[in-house]
DNA sequence: TCGTCTCTCACGTTTGAACCGA
DNA sequence: ATCGGTTCAAACGTGAGAGACG
């Protein structure tokens, strides 16, 4: 096994990690990850955030945006984002509120989503914020399209990933961060159950503008008036306002809510943001949320610890594989009021072991721009995979958030060393399942750090 | 059989990229 | 090469209906 390098945060360096320091060439660590639109996102959380799947898969929205800084400019990254689980639950909305509804249905393949961009040089993931508008949500288990798939019914919560990598074939052994953001997880579901989410998302998502009340009946009713008066629909205004930014960025979408807009969709936000403070309606009401449920049973979750603390400076900087109770001392809230920044905590390390270095990888490759979700197989050898898939080459990757699954390779450390904060443990993107002991509860952070990104080992 | 829950699909509307002609 | 108009695919949530399940 070959130990690549170390990104262990200097404030909880345990001694081991510490050492691999000097190894490490690029010394990533104050990588930091900022959520963009974060007061969108928290609008959408403190009502319990819904995202609509569908088979022919749905765009996130909000979608997932960050900005990341703390890169090496030379130095070439991937990043990319796939969907933990966050408990073991099904859930059913009753009453106004979400309430459990039986143990989670087995989960269904893992995939992750990798930036179009990727890989790209520190420099440019640094440049403008990175979008993952075009990431979009499936039920459909078949999917053929790379979409990352998810169940109905059931939370989840975006994981966004930064990986040193020349190329997709290093991913594998590449050195990596992964950050969350509590504010981002969200129930996935095929119809949206809470009013309140339906309203913001028409509020905010100018796909959903015909939609809104102000405007809704009289375009409609325009739309009847035009069949009769037909020079009206020959005439649509056009678009031609495009933000600089979004110049800048193609990928970037039209996000309602923009800080540097002055428009009334920005005072849309303003105006829904307030109100949801105030009123402050937990979907959660009568069960306790499962986030807060899961601490109070002592289990160590770090995401859901964030939701416990009202405010911004509750959103946390997390690292999946890093499950202190304490807050990172390099957490911060920049002072934005729409972005938070994140920086990491802990020490990422990869190892490859001899037998994959020495083996070709043909199932990974850039594949088609418009179709980059990765699947990867537990129990599989990669380039084993039959399964043909448009993207990648034609050499489908499968993973399973198995809620037996060992070990993950990408997480490496057992839940118990999880408890010892002084010393976490390092990444290991090759691991032992061998190594998993029996008995896991299906029901915390800890255990979805055991949730293969890439289960190398087949 | 019935009621409930969940999912699928067609629909109307909006957006923005692509295309075409001046 | 640029500009402006048009077309159309993709996106959105809605609502009706179908299917599964107890």
């Amino acid at each position: 096994m070959q130990q690549i390098t170390d990104l262990k945060h200097s404030s909880a360096v345990p001694p081991s990690a510490s050492m691999t320091h000097a190894a490490d060439p690029y010394q990533h660590r104050n990588i930091a990850m900022n959520l963009e639109y974060s007061e969108l996102w928290k609008s959408f959380h403190e009502i319990g955030t819904e995202m609509v799947i569908t088979k022919s898969g749905r765009r996130m929205f909000p979608y997932c945006n960050v900005s990341v800084s703390g890169l090496v400019p030379y130095a070439k990254y991937v990043i990319m984002v796939d969907m933990v689980p966050l408990d073991n639950s099904r859930y059913k909305w009753n009453n106004e509120q979400w309430e459990v509804a039986g143990k989670a249905e087995p989960q269904p393949p893992c995939r992750t989503y990798v930036h179009p961009d990727s890989p790209a040089l520190g420099s440019h993931w640094m440049k403008q914020p990175i979008s993952f508008l075009k990431l979009k949500l499936t039920n459909n288990p078949l999917d053929q399209r790379g979409h990352i798939i998810l169940h109905s019914m059931h939370r989840y919560q975006p994981r966004f990933h930064v990986v040193l990598a020349d190329d997709l074939y290093s991913v594998r052994w590449g050195v990596f961060q992964t950050f969350t953001f509590s504010e981002t997880t969200f129930t996935a579901v095929t119809v949206y159950q809470n009013s309140k989410i339906t309203k913001l998302k028409i509020d905010h998502n100018p796909f959903a503008k015909g939609f809104r009340e102000e405007g809704t009946h009289g375009k409609r009713h325009r739309a009847q008036k035009s069949q009769m008066c037909p020079e009206n629909t020959a005439k649509k205004p056009k678009i031609t306002d495009k933000e600089p930014e979004f110049m800048h960025f193609s990928d970037m979408p039209r996000l309602p809510y923009d800080p540097h807009r002055d428009d009334s969709e920005g005072m849309l936000l303003s105006k829904d943001v307030s109100m949801a403070q105030d009123e402050h309606m937990s979907p959660w009401g009568g069960e306790q949320d499962p986030a807060q449920s899961l601490h109070s049973e002592g289990v160590m979750d770090y995401t859901n610890s964030e939701q416990l603390v009202p405010g911004q400076a509750s959103y946390q900087p997390q690292r999946i594989h890093e499950f202190e109770r304490m807050p990172s001392p390099s957490s911060c809230v920049d002072g934005q009021a729409d972005r938070q920044t994140f920086g990491s905590r802990s020490t990422d390390m990869a190892t490859v072991p001899e037998q994959e270095l020495s083996r070709p990888l043909p199932s990974m490759s850039l594949g088609s721009p418009q179709c980059r979700a990765l699947d990867f197989p537990v129990s599989q050898n990669m380039p084993g995979c039959s399964k043909g898939r448009p993207s990648l080459g034609g050499h489908p990757l499968y993973s399973h958030y198995n809620t037996e699954q060992p070990l993950s390779h990408w997480s490496g450390a057992l839940p118990g060393q999880y408890s010892s904060p002084a010393y976490p443990h390092p990444h290991h993107l090759m691991s032992e399942h061998s190594l998993h002991p029996s008995g896991y509860h299906h029901s915390n952070m800890a255990e979805w750090s055991q949730y293969s990104l890439f289960p190398y080992s087949c």
